[in-house]
DNA sequence: CCAAATAGTTAGATTATCTAACTATGACTA
DNA sequence: TAGTCATAGTTAGATAATCTAACTATTTGG
């Protein structure tokens, strides 16, 4: 919980935020029902880790000069090269996103060489999106370390503790799903 | 897994990103050792709570103006006022991020009157940074929506599901500090 | 045939970061 | 004590990932 002092901060990348200390001496402070207070304390956790755990696999995927959200569009694409003609809009659709946003991650995408764009013939309002075989390669690429990265997450469980953390995590992400899924 | 299609998407807010199905769809064409499945498959899970997770706290704390950036520089602030007087540089190395960066949360809160600068007598190189009595109502306000929320996360779990989840919990805490906390 | 809907883009904004360079100021040393 | 070095904070300028609103084609349906 400490933040080691001392050494000067010299990394070049992002960095974790505020530990969750300081949450912890505010809530003893605070009138907080009793009942409630190891849930708050496990929900900083989790909190925290959400923070983290992202921090981490941006780090991991650094080297590849990507990000996990450009990642996950060229994932899209290759999931559907060959089977389906792939729209912005459809993009936009399965990411949660914006049209405007995709063609800005599409602009940054196509420079590279990693996606193409071409007008359909059928609708000339559409553009078909494809991975390039350059694209498909980096994917290649990054996939092992994005796995493992994965893994790694729950290095420090055993097997007993892996049975019931999956358990509780697919709750969870029911119980999420929920929650982010209101007013869609 | 599957994306509702179907009604358009009309939130004026930040919505998560992809899915975790067309990761297991590619995990499963890419070879991958058969024993990591259940690893990298809870390990996406992780990560796509980790998107949602904050994003429940963003849409939450978004009513009252604030981000979680900013609630926690105000917490930081809080907890330290009367105490100890607090320098720009301290909260930079407290919460892991530039001193530039410190100065552009510093102008957002102090142009709302939620803190207050001050320099120094003793060494006028330096600033005294407080929050205001504004700035502590505003923590006021949003604290039980904070609280509330983090004990969200958890509503789905029974008891006996909580305790194991607690232990598991801070295994993941200690093990993801131990890799953010490699380099620095 | 024309009005309305749809697809994509553009323009401009926000949030949260970063690095590098700059301005004071203080501290130590020769 | 003058000169150099270090420290504190800010400024300037960049990037990433988003958003909304307005715009341009193009298609569709009455």
């Amino acid at each position: 919980m400490e933040r080691k002092t001392g050494k000067e901060c010299t990394a070049d990348q992002q960095l974790p935020a505020l530990g969750i200390g300081p949450y912890l001496e505010l809530m003893d402070k605070t009138a907080v029902q009793d009942a409630d207070r190891k849930s708050i304390r496990m929900g900083l956790v989790m909190l925290w880790l959400s923070d983290n755990i992202l921090d981490v696999m941006d780090v991991d995927l650094a080297p590849f000069g990507i990000t996990e959200s450009k990642l996950d569009m060229l994932l899209l694409l290759m999931l559907h090269d060959g089977r389906e003609l792939v729209t912005p809009s459809a993009i936009a659709d399965r990411l949660g996103i914006r049209r405007a946003s995709v063609t800005a991650l599409l602009d940054w995408l196509e420079k590279r060489g990693w996606v193409s764009r071409e007008q359909s013939a059928r609708d000339r309002r559409m553009i078909h999106v494809r991975i390039t075989p350059e694209g498909r390669a980096l994917v290649d690429q990054v996939l092992p370390t994005f796995w493992s990265t994965c893994a790694s997450l729950l290095d420090d469980l055993d097997a007993e503790e892996r049975k019931v953390f999956e358990k509780i995590l697919s709750k969870l992400h029911q119980s999420i799903e929920k929650k982010v899924g209101v007013g869609r």
